[in-house]
DNA sequence: GTCTATATTCTGATAGAC
DNA sequence: GTCTATCAGAATATAGAC
């Protein structure tokens, strides 16, 4: 049920996805959706929570970097790897924020704000270290990010680059654009 | 109308916004609003299409640039002010995309790649110059596009940044990005 | 050009049989 | 745990009075 329903919210949007709809791509009645989520609102909260704790579990998992330099490349290619083997729930995560209700959008909020601040961690250490100028760490964690996530809109595994190539492409942008 | 229905398809989205909403929205019942479109699908489509051509003309008002370099600060400054000043549009020019039936898409889809193209010519440009160090101009085009565009996620106009400080920390991150 | 009224279809969610 | 059947309301769009 979550794998149609994440599929379905992402190709069509959650307010245009009917639960029939999903029930059909799964092969039930939709009466039996109601078994798996007390509600149509749970299940949209429950995709995009587990999608955001999944990335910041993975984040966590990796081994810590030495250098500033060093984090922010391990960042820069964790961030697109991961979001790339995930483009429905990258997708539905950003885009259907504003289908949540207010204590559920907190929660996802929240889970973003973490997220950002492990990059701006990296920065605001890159700067002590004298390898970064960022006169404003949280801004250009947020946009080191939108330009990250900016890959899924025209990635495809099959495309004429690989992913490592665009792992480095992109990080050699990012590594020029905190340089001092 | 369309004012009301851009800030109701911004906030609530396409899908889950009613032409009753937005009938009352405006004042007016219903069927009032069939006087001004043919259908609901053809006002958000007009919406899109004139955003995009906004956007288009005002870019293409602009003095041309000398250099590369100058026309590289005037794109970042101008996407920036653009975009900040149209935040509903943009907004809804990206997240309504798959709600739009094929060959509406097609039409804003091809004035997007325009925009985009606007840019990558400019990053060509001062390859050839050799004042930019960009192996593929096409992806940096739409990573920098996507970078600019993702300060419409935090900018707010009373906030303790003003906009041409933004312009400012944009265009150091954009011209670092790009450079030798 | 706006109104009221309506046709038709779909919606989220629930009840109870099996 | 899935089914059928259903409730109560809302959806887009249209018709015709004024």
């Amino acid at each position: 049920m979550r794998e149609a329903a994440l599929r379905l919210f992402a190709q069509e949007g959650y307010a245009a996805v009917s639960m029939r709809r999903i029930a059909a791509e799964v092969g039930v009645q939709a009466g039996a959706l109601y078994n798996y989520t007390p509600d149509k609102q749970t299940l949209l909260f429950d995709l995009m929570r587990a999608h955001m704790e999944d990335l910041l579990a993975a984040w966590d998992d990796l081994p810590p970097e030495g250098c500033a330099r060093a984090a922010l490349e391990t960042f820069t290619r964790f961030h697109i790897r991961f979001n790339t083997g995930r483009a429905d729930a990258v997708f539905v995560s950003y885009m259907e924020l504003r289908n949540l209700e207010p204590a559920n959008f907190a929660v996802i909020e929240g889970l973003r704000r973490d997220y950002e601040t492990r990059l701006e961690m990296i920065l605001r250490r890159g700067v002590a270290e004298g390898t970064f100028a960022v006169t404003e760490p949280r801004i250009a964690a947020m946009a080191l990010i939108a330009m990250l996530t900016g890959v899924n809109t025209w990635f495809r595994a099959r495309g004429r680059l690989s992913l490592a190539e665009v792992e480095a492409l992109y990080w050699d942008m990012v590594r020029k654009a905190v340089a001092v």
